[in-house]
DNA sequence: TCTTATATATAATAAAGTTATATATAGGAG
DNA sequence: CTCCTATATATAACTTTATTATATATAAGA
């Protein structure tokens, strides 16, 4: 009961999850490769990306670190963090678990059909 | 664009104008249904379905009228319309759509990773 | 120099879900 | 007859999340 409440709102920590998944990267990156792997239908804004990454790494999800590469300006870098992994792991299979439901309930009538009580 | 967003939020309308698809039904009704339908899984709430209801109608989804049997308090019925079940198809389409988009971007990488740029 | 892409961030607003509360009736237990 | 529970509809207050708008700053190219 806690989680599915939670679930119907927000992909998009999972989203940002997933992509860090194989190595680390800054918000910007993150938003374009989100655009890139959804072939542009997850317009991840900033104004959505930043506060959630924020979020993510007060819940210890991830972890941030400034670089300066020269002839770049300053990225902070995001590192997904062990419990991360695991958060990531969790949603997925909530999600899956909540869209599963959701078909079924919207496409399979009830099994023994009662009529309306007096 | 313009339906995704919406879309993410919001199963609820759905999941009503399906309970409504075979025949009338009216609020009490309806939430019982869901919760035998999902096995459990989705627990609508008054507070949730009654102001989904009056937005629905107010929408031109279902129509509704009051039902006063005897031996029963009254009960509003509740109709879903032509154009409710056009948005009943609609969003049941779109949900889809989000879904699969949604663990494809989880799921696959990029199709050619390109390396940090300078 | 001006514009665009890059890069991070916050404020204000709107939409939806959750919790709590209000009102009222029918039926059963005691 | 009274109390409690299930039925039945509804609103108010609060929280969370997405959207829109705005702010700041740098690198690259016209």
């Amino acid at each position: 009961m806690s989680q599915i409440h939670q679930l119907r709102k927000g992909s998009t920590p999972l989203l940002i999850l997933s992509v860090l998944l194989p190595e680390k990267k800054y918000g910007y990156q993150i938003m374009r490769e989100l655009e890139q792997r959804s072939d542009g239908y997850f317009t991840m804004t900033a104004a959505l990306l930043y506060p959630a990454l924020h979020e993510l790494e007060q819940e210890g999800l991830v972890e941030s670190e400034w670089e300066s590469d020269p002839g770049c300006r300053k990225r902070k870098y995001y590192t997904i963090t062990t419990s991360g992994r695991a958060a990531l792991q969790e949603s997925h299979a909530e999600w899956q678990t909540f869209v599963a439901n959701l078909f079924k309930t919207l496409e399979n009538p009830l099994p023994h059909p009662k009529e309306t009580p007096k």
